[in-house]
Formats: structure tokens, sequence, C-alpha cells
DNA sequence: ATCGGACCCCCG
DNA sequence: GGGGGTCCGA
């Protein structure tokens, strides 16, 4: 094991049991901010396999988690407000923070032993788990993930995340601010190339989102015709439940959202749809992914074309019939059969390795983990001419110089090179591209990074 | 009960 | 035109 980056602690766990390129990106969770690492330590080689190539941080209600990732090691450390702990008390805050890695990820279940599980009995599985390798339900707060599958309605990863983004912004007031990750270790001595700050959020609690001009605003943002069913879905939870201030901070619309888990799945599921905005499908999701139903499949459009073509669901792969109630049972039962009951943790392996944004990503043999980092031969002298210039992207090819930006981004995700000429969309979003609030050096700054990258990559 | 159509916005 | 749907009215 190589050594804790500054500032991290270490938890042994194969990548095999976890790849966070794959689950913080496949559309489980929309809030987590991603900052590539380039490993340009001069006289070094990068591309060891061994160092962690991105940062990964989430803010959760009192801290930020960031987390990074090497084969056999997952690197957390929490960032609180206000003034530096002592050495006892930070012990115990990394200590709460472990303890709530290990519940979100849910690290108790062995997910290789269920991918050989699903492998012998599902020879379609089999065929994909190797290249897919890593790939695990995540233990999500109720709410958050409630809201923020009403976002998913007619709508793809890339914006649902910018919306679920802009929503926090909006409705919580900031926790913290913090520089990004220092490109590369020995960055972080130079002032020169000191990233800039950014404030993070938490996710709203229900009663920010429950007065009516909430919707109007929501709409502002560009949230369309589900703007109407957030404020309402959180109005119902706050007349229903209260907004009694407690000492946690948790408001009892959460609680009671939490205490669904207790619940079968089909009265918990019965309780989700009496929302707004949320179907059959919404309510499934957050079935699977915050209330512990891990046999639940939610059926969508994509997961139909995967039912139809490999395990035989009647209906034509180019008929864009609609989701009836009966063809949605049809699918989720035939496809439960055969995984049995972590079914839904099945069908997120399989959902996942037919994103298009993953289409390349099983191509390594390694595919868990970005394989090759680009081994770059880059003096910090040179680094920093190219810093310098950055390229003033005007809007008509700027928009093309972006969407290039986003493949190389996925590409190192996906371990994969991508031709310039593909024509692969990209359902991941370059963090903070859109975001409004942000200086433009910022932006700036978050392209030329990208750049390097692709530029490393050819 | 089942069946289309509209819906808001962004992007190819 | 279509996208990880849902609502509403025939």
């Amino acid at each position: 094991m190589i050594t804790p980056p500054a500032g991290f602690r270490a938890l042994p766990l194969s990548i095999t049991q976890l790849s966070l390129a794959a689950v913080l990106q496949c559309g489980q969770s929309f809030r987590w901010n991603i900052f590539p690492l380039l490993s340009l330590a001069s006289g070094t080689s990068g591309a060891d396999n061994l160092h962690p190539t991105h940062e990964y941080r989430l803010c959760l209600r009192d801290r930020v988690v960031c987390l990074r990732q090497s084969l056999d090691t997952l690197f957390y450390r929490s960032v609180l407000p206000g003034p530096p702990l002592s050495r006892t008390l930070q012990d115990e805050r990394e200590a709460e923070t472990l303890a709530w890695l290990r519940d979100y990820f849910q690290l108790d279940v062995d997910l290789e032993a269920l991918y050989e599980q699903w492998g012998k009995r599902d020879s379609v599985f089999m065929n994909r788990q190797q290249r897919f390798s890593g790939i695990r339900v995540l233990r999500q707060d109720p709410f958050e993930n409630l809201i923020s599958f009403i976002c998913s309605s007619n709508n793809n990863i890339a914006r649902i995340t910018k919306m679920v983004k802009a929503l926090c912004r909006q409705y919580s007031p900031a926790l913290i601010a913090l520089p990004s990750p220092a490109l590369t270790d020995d960055d972080s001595n130079d002032p020169s190339t000191q990233e800039l700050t950014e404030a993070y959020h938490p996710f709203p609690p229900p009663s920010a989102l429950a007065a009516p001009e909430v919707a109007s605003t929501l709409r502002g943002l560009g949230f369309g015709y589900r703007a109407e069913f957030i404020q309402r879905t959180a109005q119902m939870l706050v007349e229903a439940h209260g907004v009694a201030a407690s000492e946690s901070g948790v408001e009892p619309a959460e609680k009671w959202l939490h205490s669904l888990r207790k619940m079968s799945t089909s009265d918990a599921r019965e309780e989700l749809l009496k929302f707004v905005g949320v179907g059959r499908k919404v309510a499934d999701c957050v079935l699977l992914m915050s209330l512990d139903k891990r046999e639940v499949i939610p059926v969508d459009t994509h997961v139909h074309q995967i039912a139809m073509k490999h395990y035989g669901v009647s209906g034509s792969s180019k008929a864009k019939s609609n989701m009836t109630p009966k063809l949605y049972d049809e699918v989720s039962s035939k496809l439960a059969a055969v995984w049995g009951d972590y079914a839904g943790w099945a069908h997120l392996v399989l959902f996942t390795s037919d994103l298009k944004s993953f289409s390349s990503y099983g191509l390594s043999t390694t595919a868990a983990f970005p394989k090759a980092q680009p081994d770059v031969k880059i003096t910090s002298r040179q680094r920093k001419s190219v810093l310098a210039t950055p390229s003033a992207t005007p809007s008509p090819a700027g928009k093309r110089k972006r969407k290039q930006v986003q493949e190389a981004t996925v590409a190192i995700i996906a371990n994969e090179k991508v031709e310039s000429s593909s024509t692969q969309h990209s359902d991941v979003e370059l963090p903070a591209l859109d975001d409004s609030s942000m200086a433009d050096r910022v932006k700036r700054r978050r392209r030329v990074k990208v750049t390097i990258a692709a530029v490393a990559l050819k």
C-alpha cells in the first residue's frame, strides 16, 4: 500500500468491492464533486496504477467528505467548519466519517460474492462482470434521493446533476468553502498553482423547499415542470410531519422517510407513490437506493431495452412503446427471477455497463480503476505555460471544445482513449463548467486542467 | 382500468 | 426529435 496523501486516512478495500469512478457517476447520486488529479510530479512516472487519479467530495450536514482510491485502498478525510481540531477530536471526527462510509457504501455487503452468484445464474451477467467490477448500490439519504429522482424524469445525468447542485446552492447555506485539491503534490507548496476555493452546500431539508414560491424559483433555475413536483412534495412532507426543531437538526419528515426502511417493500412503495412527480419508476429508485429494498428493479426505457435484447421480454427493440404498468411488471419480475434477492444491485451493474458514458469503460483489464494514467512527461515550466495561456473559448467554437474536454474527462474516468472524432455523447458533466456562480477564472482553470489530460491522452 | 398526449429544458 | 417519466383527461 502506498502512503496516504497528506491528511488522508487509509481503509484497506479492494477496488473490486467498490469502484468510486463507476459508483459515483452512474446516476445514483448527483451531488459528488469530482476532481482529476494529474500525476505530473516531475521525475517520476505518473502511470503506476497505484496512485489515485481523482478526488471525490460530498458535502454532508456537518462536514465535507473527501475520498481518493487506489487498487487496494480507500483514502478518506473530512473537513469541518470552524477552527482546527485537537488531535483527539480530529480522530473522533474521522471515526465518525469512517462509520458513515461503511454505511453509505454498504461495505458489509460482499460484492465479489454477489458477482459470483449472479454470474452463475446468468450468462449475460457473466459476460460483463469482469469488465464492470466494483459497482454497488449506495445507501443514500431518503429525502435527497426522493427529490433527486423527481428531477430524473425525461432527463439525463448531466442535467440532473446540474439541477441538484443548483437546488443546494439556492436553498441551503454554504457549510464551508474549500480549495480544490492541488493538481499534484508538488503544487501544494507553489502559490502560482494554488487552486481556487468553492463553497460546499449540504442538501436542503424539506422545510426549505416547501414554500409556494419555491416552485417559481426552481422554474427560473431550469427545472421545468419538475419545479412544482418538488415544491408540492416538500410541502406534503412538511404538512404531514411538521418542522419541529430537534437536537440533531433532522426534521420529522426526514425521520419519517427513514422509517420507511422498516416497512415492507409494497407498503413503502405505496407511501412514496402518494407524492407528486413520483411514479413507479422513481418510487422504485428510492426504494432501492435509500430504503434498503435490494430486490427492487427500477424499470426505465433503458432497462426495458436490456430486457428485450437479452432476457426475452416482449416488444421489438425499436418500438418506443409507452411503459405500461403491465409491461413494467413483466420486465421487473423477469429480471428479479434471474438475479434473486439482490436483483436491484445486479440491475445497477447491467444498467451502468450500458450507459453511453461508460461504453468504453470495460475494455481494460481492470476496469474498476482507470488503468494507465497518462504517462505525462510535462515539466513544471511547461505546465505553467499551459496554465498561463487559457484558450479564451468563444461560444461557437467553445461549445465543441467543451464537448471534447468532456469526452476526455470521461475517457480518463473510463480508462480508455477516445478518438477526437468520437460521436459518443457524454452523460457525465464536467464539474462546475456551467456553474454560473463560479468566477471565470475557476472555469478557465478547470478547462485547462482537463485540456492537459486531453493532450496527455493523445 | 388502460391509453395517448402534454410537459420544461437541453442537446445532438 | 428524444431523453433514467408522470400527470391528466378520454
